[in-house]
This record gives C-alpha cells, structure tokens and sequence, in this order.
DNA sequence: CTATGGCACGGATT
DNA sequence: AATCCGTGCCATAG
C-alpha cells in the first residue's frame, strides 16, 4: 500500500482519477468535526478491518509521539507562518487558563443544540403529545432573532388544531428559557420579559407603563416628553429606562447565544481552533483542525494478514471487499483532514491582523483566490469551509465562512464612525466619511449595514446609540 | 425638501 | 444554476 498522506487532489483532467476516492473525500470534507465523530463512529461498527488505533501518531510524520502537535514536526515548522496541524478533538494538549474554559464550564461549547431543542426540552414533560406536535411546529417556525413567523391562527389551521390551543402552548414557550421566544414582535417580547420579571418580584413601577404606551419615546430618549404624560420626574423614567435596558432583550435568540446570524445553530464545539503561541508571546499562531474522534485510524493489519489465509474463495472475497473499503475510508479521511489542513493554513498566513485584533482588519479574500494559491477547485474551498467554525485566540467562535465575508471591515469601520460622531451623521455623512478609510461605498449601503448593526437611523440617534429596534 | 427604507436589478460569487 | 450583495430608483415620513 503507497503511502498517500501527502495526495492532493488535482482539478486538472490530465489524468482521471477513480471517482469513489474523490467523491468520498468531498463528501467528507463538507462535513464538521462533529458530523465527522458519528460517520465514523458507523464506518467503524460496520467495517471490522478499520480499527482506530490508541495509540497517538502524528499525522504528518506518522511516528508516535507522546501527545499532540508532534514536536519534530513543529520544529520543522517554526518559523515559517502559522503552525497548523490536525488533532484528534479528544486529546488536547496546550490548555492554557483561557484556553481551558472552552472546554468546560463555558456553555457556549456544551453540546450542540439548536434552539429549537433547547426550548423543547423544557416544555416537553409538561404537556401531552398533541401539544408537544404544536411546539414543535411552533419552534421550527422561529426567524433568526428567535420571533414566530406565522400568525397563531395559521398554525392553528395547517395542524388542525383549536386556536386555543396553540395560544396555549405558545404561551408556554414564551415562559420558557429564553424568556420572550416565540413571541411575535419586539414589544410581546418585552412584556413577556417583564411579567415573569414581576413574579420574582424584581420590577420597577415605571417599566411596563413606559413599554406599553411609550415605547417610541423610549426609543428615540425623548426623556422628558414621556415624564411630563406621566407626571413624574425625569429623573424617574431615566431610572425606568435603564432597568429595561439592563434586564431586558429584545430579540430572544439573542440572549441565548450571541451570534445571530445561525438560527439553525451547531455552532458550539469549533472544528477548527487558533491559540497564542504560550511559549513565546509573539511566536506564531498554532492551529489546530479537528478531525475524526480520538486515536489513529487505520486498517487493522491482523485482519489484513488473517485475510490471507482464508480457503473459502466466496469468505475471502467478502473480507477483501471489507479490506478495501476500510483503505479506502482511511485515505478518504486522511485527504480530508490534509486538504482542511492546506486552507486553513493559508486562511491564517494571510489574516493574521484579523485573528489577533478586530473585525475591521479583515482583508477581504474570495474563495476563487485560495483555490488558484492551493491549486484545488473552487467547490472544494467551499465544502471545507460551509458550515464549519474557527475558535479565535480572544475565545470567539465564529464561521469560518467569516473569512470570506465582503463587508465586516466597512461594517466595523461605520460602527466606529457612529460611536465616534459628536452629532448624528446622515447616512450620506457617514458614506463621505468612510473614503477617509479607503471604503467607497454607496450612501444606500451604508444604511443596509447600519440596520445590519442594529444601529438607529440618524433622525432617532440625537446622542447616544440604544440597541433596542 | 431631506433622509430613509423597500423593491428589484445586474453583476459577482459560490 | 443558484445565491448573495451593492446599488439605483421611488415612495413615504418628518
């Protein structure tokens, strides 16, 4: 068997390669470590002659080694860019402080569970089994900020069930953990948010007064309109207002996890990881990308060799075939995890600034300018990096889709612009304003990606910035 | 009259 | 081929 850890995979026609290694491999590297643990995890309960070795080899030099990165491979590496290198997600190495909590009490990386689950689980053992068919119809419905699309009524009729009913089980949810999901605006959200506040006893006499009748002004802080219909001090709404402020959320997904751009979630174990280098501080970045469970996958050469043995023409063929898959698998695998090696690779060479610092030194990359560098097709950047995630030095863990994303830097450079103003800038103003930062932009773009940051237009923005609608 | 957001078009990206 | 994204045009609110 030639050994094929360094194979990469040409796009090339100049020679046609078998279809199964290659659509295998595909089909692998479009999935995250996660997926990855369970497609093995069958492979290996299928397959006997696939073994995944305890034992701890490099996947580079493919001697054993004590624990992960290899040290020899990393001498070789030092210095030259970024240290990357696949690891089994099991054994870790490199648990700094900061480092450590990804794995433990942080829940951000418990395990997967879309919002959806976590909202089931608790109503679930309360209510019957036609009211558990509702919920789940209910939360499947829910937009990215975690708010119900359709009317109740709707849902009542394409389940067949009593409008009652649904309101019911809606009302339910709204009480469950991310308190205010389900709701069908911002306002039932906060008021949801509030009365449950009001059982516990923590309230303030102004605040649902205030949300219910006033929620404009609220917005635009037009403090003293609000305190002169209500006949009390400004003092008081402006106490009023902070309580909402501090104690409420809009948008209930949000609270459960801050990124809102997945409502479908799994974004919670990353399949790839950046740390500081811990021995020198300004060392260069290791990277880890997280393959298959734990161990050394491989054909397990007891089989091989038994296999030779065998008389029975039709038993021999059998375990061949088994042979053969298993090799297969592993160099399906191995393609896979050195082909998300590769990328990542150059991902982090080329966006140090970014990794380190903030959303604004993103240098903006196409999927196309990777795939000339490395040599591989277009749709193979895609797959390896749709849906996966990067753990970042600072503890965030984004897509890695991220990367490649046009407008964060200008994003970031309007939200600095708007943080800095002294008067509120027009949208046009803050257009003009972004060529002194290289941006040229459109002054209706600069109004998508001031919605996009949840910024109020100028007009409502007379001081200060509120994250509220 | 000005600033903004909705709609939709075209070009780039996947 | 499908999708995403920036932008222009136009209606509307203030």
């Amino acid at each position: 068997m030639p050994t094929i850890i360094t194979g990469q995979f040409q796009s090339t026609s100049q020679r046609q390669q078998p279809a199964a290694h290659l659509t295998r491999t595909m089909q692998l590297l479009e999935k995250t470590c996660n997926e990855l643990d369970t497609e093995l995890a069958t492979e290996i309960s299928e397959n006997p002659a696939l073994e995944m070795a305890e034992e701890c080899r490099c996947p580079d030099c493919k001697q054993i080694i004590p624990s992960y990165p290899c040290q020899a491979c990393m001498n070789r590496l030092n210095g030259t860019g970024p240290i990357v290198y696949v690891a089994p997600r099991a054994n870790r190495t490199y648990s700094t402080d900061e480092h450590e909590e990804y794995y433990s009490t942080d829940n951000r990386l418990r395990d997967p569970e879309t919002l959806s689950e976590h909202v089931l689980k608790q109503v679930a053992p309360s209510i019957s089994s036609k009211e558990r068919k509702i919920a789940e119809h209910i939360l499947a419905r829910l937009d990215e900020h975690g708010f119900l699309i359709d009317h109740p009524a709707e849902i009542a009729t394409y389940l067949r069930a009593s409008l009652k009913m649904v309101k019911a089980v809606i009302e339910l949810i709204k009480r469950a953990d991310p308190i205010g999901v389900a709701s069908q605006d911002v306002m039932e959200c906060l008021l949801t948010q509030l009365d449950t506040l009001e059982q516990d006893g923590k309230t303030h006499p102004l605040a649902h007064n205030l949300l219910a009748n006033f929620w404009e002004q609220l917005a635009r802080r037009d403090f003293d309109t609000v305190a002169r219909k209500c006949n009390v001090s400004v003092q008081t709404v402006k106490s009023a207002a902070k309580f909402i402020k501090r104690n409420l959320s809009p948008y209930p997904a949000q609270s459960h996890w801050n990124n809102a751009s997945n409502a479908t979630g799994r974004y919670f174990r990353p399949d790839v990881e950046v740390i500081k280098n811990p021995h020198k501080e300004d060392g260069p970045l290791i990277v880890q990308v997280f393959s298959a469970a734990r161990g050394w996958l491989r054909v397990n050469s007891s089989v091989r060799s038994m296999v030779s043995k065998i008389e029975d023409p039709a038993k021999k063929d059998e375990w061949a075939a088994y042979l053969e898959r298993a090799a297969l698998f592993v160099k399906c695998m191995r393609q896979r995890d050195n082909a998300m090696k590769r990328i990542v690779k150059l991902i982090v060479t080329r966006q140090p600034k970014f990794i380190l610092g903030t959303d604004k030194d993103l240098i903006p990359m196409t999927r196309v300018e990777l795939a000339d560098q490395l040599e591989l097709h277009e749709s193979t950047i895609s797959r390896a990096v749709a849906n996966k995630t990067i753990a970042l030095p600072n503890g965030r863990i984004i897509p890695l889709s991220t990367f490649f994303d046009r407008s964060l830097a200008i994003r970031a450079a309007v939200l600095t612009i708007i943080e800095q103003e002294s008067t509120a800038m027009t949208d046009e103003q803050v257009a003009h304003k972004l060529i002194d930062y290289d941006y040229k932009v459109a002054r209706r773009t600069v109004a998508k990606y001031r919605s996009m940051l949840g910024i109020l237009p100028a007009n409502l923005r007379a001081r200060q910035l509120p994250s509220a609608v």
